[in-house]
DNA sequence: TTATATACATAATAAAATTAGGTATAATTT
DNA sequence: AAATTATACCTAATTTTATTATGTATATAA
């Protein structure tokens, strides 16, 4: 098993958090985001996260713009309201994630 | 996107934890203790079990023991000393998991 | 006697990722 | 000047990992 293998399923509940925290942002930037959050360990690959990113589309959970900066192309993708609610609810589910995994690895944890 | 697609990717460091703390398991008793531990919130399927704990063997980190209890045939698995390496491994990764999903998601948590 | 619990297992399918490849422009390094 | 790295999008083939469905068999409870 190597590392990676324990954010599979993760992915989705990571870009809806942070579209809704920032509202607004392309797919590049949100790896290099999710890069610097977690200090390099965490690298999205663009073969997760553009298929990714369009499913959500279609699911009516993202609406995109494009916009032409310095000659390149940024496709921006923002929450749709169904999109902000499916990640209030990803946001709950994940908390549940981790309170399990620490019942289960008998980590303790005060949230704050 | 449904709860139970968080844990994809875990199950193998859950299963490799619950063997190291209790020194040997069968099967079912790893779903059921896994229930009980997230008060019901985590089943573990058999199909996706079985089939791990056959490769976890097949790769020299489970060993096992068959017993009759009532007429019942069990299968324990216990960690070969690879497979404790792997289990200790296991749990440093999930932490730092768990601790990058913390940055991600602005969770913050105090470990004991 | 029918259903639930215990206990193992596999096969077909689906979901979700990795790996590898492709296009194109801008900036930096050699 | 040429080659590499960074930015920015994308897809296709494959692999990994899980779900769903099914099967066998015994013991217990409704």
């Amino acid at each position: 098993m190597n590392k990676s293998s324990l954010y599979k399923g993760c992915l989705e509940s990571i870009v809806l958090r942070l579209l809704k925290e920032q509202g607004r942002m392309y797919g590049y930037q949100i790896t290099q985001e999710v890069k610097h959050l977690t200090a390099g360990e965490l690298k999205i690959t663009e073969g997760a996260l553009y298929p990714l990113l369009h499913k959500l589309e279609e699911q009516g959970l993202l609406q995109t713009s494009t916009e032409k900066v310095e000659n390149r192309i940024r496709k921006y993708y923002a929450l749709t309201p169904a999109g902000k609610k499916e990640s209030s609810k990803a946001l709950v589910e994940l908390k549940q994630f981790v309170q399990q995994l620490e019942n289960i690895f008998k980590l303790q944890t005060a949230w704050k």
